[in-house]
DNA sequence: CTGAAAGCGCTAACAG
DNA sequence: CTGTTAGCGCTTTCAG
């Protein structure tokens, strides 16, 4: 193994310098700074991570916790993580990923051992009980959602509020007068994770607001139910003429069903979705979506993440804005067919 | 920050003592074992990461690299790479997340840096450049996937032959003789990722013994591809009653086409697939499948690993052997229809 | 069964 | 601009 001092060595200078040269904390001249750096190359030196981290305290290393359970969100959920990743990677440093199965157990753990200078929390539940540990954690710590109390936190998450609001204004934009919601399975409004909610009150605000009548059913993923909750409403609002869908399961058998139903999507009725890019792009109909943006919210953690290493940002919550992409599934209100 | 140090003191002991109750590397009278475990629990004592693996060059870290485009098979990369984490840490491991963007350049900087003991890489391609480094690495090395030349290397992956023929064994059993596969997007063939096509070996092979005939065309994921497939289908093949799918975005849409064609699954025509059994479960007719393992393969892979690194186990290559889950969505073959 | 002590490879004062 | 040196906290011989 090749060590600083072998580098020292070769490039007849001291351990200090070839730290130094590395490091970029001091200045040195060109000449040396040739020397060392072809020692390096020339014997393929890679500073000892463990060394490092004994002697300076810092890792380099962000811990990355992902919830287990993965049925749900699962694609962005990967591309946020992957985000955090490469984003991370180009900050110098490296991801250490933890599953949600060691609870707050980890978060002592990391703090305890060293092993991570900060963290990154994903699916954060509105009352985790991680969430004590981290704010008196000496280590900085950023969490992808929004719990019930951020005080003394850093949050950043898509403003589903505004995206809620967003999807009724570009259906009201239509012409159309009634909308109704395809929501989440029954168990996440129960387990309270926030996003459904906060998408709800943002659209139910805007409606009332625009006057445009709203009725929102929750939903299971499965074909069944949401072909259940489809003739509910047709039932309790034979009105309505819009569709918005937060529940990236329900999109497929929603279109299947009304194409079945000789329901023209978008000259009969509109459908939208608040869903991944790639969900609303390969739908059957290329859905007019707001988009979660994954990879906006993986990397804008990592950033925040670090500079708060640096002791250049605070705690606070960032909601970022909600795009809406149109695409196809969505158009004009049609004429109310004659009586 | 409290140290080997200072538990050694509170418990009144030596620090080799300490260190050895933790590592359980020498016999500790009960006495002493318990008064070290007190004072560990009391000072709330976490050994330093860094330290340790400067002093014992093990990181008890395994570094898990996945591929980045997530355009393909996210679901059970994510799974993987969870059932990966929770193995790692049952043995006592930490996984370090790497994406495929460092290329094989990641390889050298983890052997370089000591940050792993170990690697695990994902999504392997037939003549992947990382290759030839991980086989001079001192570190050991298991990959997910099968390359072209294993030589040297352990992996660990789906036996897609035994998939295949587990398929054309199904659907012969039910009676059908003609059969078409609906397969991954001609770029993954031309892409030479190995799976899909040993998958096709598999079932051309035991097509031919049972004396089945078969149709196989590329798909890509989207609606409209699927339909045109599927009438590409009919017209070369009008006699085909069976379907087997290994595409995950294709699975949907066929199930809509052939609903809207009033081909009724399984009485007309059968379809199965080879695909996570979430993806299987959930589609709107619920699909016989042969199941990609991604939690055994994660889990298989955690556990050659640490047994190389204990030096219990060589290289090579294990298969896991596929099961075939029988739904809704495979009968017997129709009648014939009279002319 | 337990202690003492020598590093592991690097960083960061402290000196010049 | 560069060198000297004292640790960082832990593991692991070597002694007893």
């Amino acid at each position: 193994m090749v060590t600083l001092a072998d580098v020292a060595q070769h490039a007849g200078v001291s351990a200090s310098t070839v730290s130094y040269v590395l490091s970029g904390k001091r200045s040195i001249s060109a000449s040396t700074r040739e020397r060392v750096e072809r020692s390096i190359a020339h014997l393929g030196y890679h500073p000892n991570a463990g060394a490092r981290a004994l002697a300076s305290s810092r890792s380099n290393i962000i811990a990355l916790m992902i919830p287990l359970r993965t049925d749900m969100y699962v694609p962005v959920m990967m591309e946020i993580a992957i985000a955090v990743a490469t984003t991370a990677r180009s900050h110098g440093y490296d991801v250490l990923l933890l599953t949600g199965e060691e609870g707050p157990a980890a978060v002592r753990r990391i703090e305890g051992s060293a092993l991570a200078d900060a963290m990154i929390l994903m699916d954060v539940e509105l009352d985790d009980d991680r969430l004590p540990l981290l704010r008196e954690a000496a280590r900085p710590g950023v969490l992808v959602g929004l719990p019930a109390d951020p005080s003394g936190l850093s949050c950043v998450d898509l403003d589903f509020e505004a995206a809620g609001a967003l999807c009724a204004e570009h259906l009201a934009g239509l012409g159309h007068r009634e909308i109704a919601v395809i929501g989440e399975a029954a168990a996440v409004y129960e387990r309270h994770t926030g996003f459904a909610e906060r998408t709800l009150s943002g659209l139910r605000e805007r409606c009332r607001e625009l006057g445009v009548r709203l009725l929102h059913r929750p939903c299971e993923g499965s074909y069944a139910s949401v072909a259940a909750t489809l003739a509910r409403v047709h039932d309790e609002r034979p009105g309505t003429t819009a569709f918005v869908v937060q529940n990236e399961a329900a999109t497929d058998p929603l279109l299947a069903l009304l194409r079945q139903q000789g329901r023209a999507v978008p000259e009969d009725v509109s459908v939208m979705a608040i869903c991944p890019e790639q969900v609303a792009a390969h739908a059957s109909v290329p859905l007019t979506s707001v988009a979660v943006p994954a990879q906006r919210m993986g990397r804008h953690a990592v950033e925040r993440v670090v500079a708060k290493l640096r002791g250049q940002a605070g705690d606070g919550v960032v909601l970022l804005e909600p795009e809406l992409t149109v695409r196809e599934s969505t158009g004009p209100r049609p004429a109310p067919a004659p009586d």
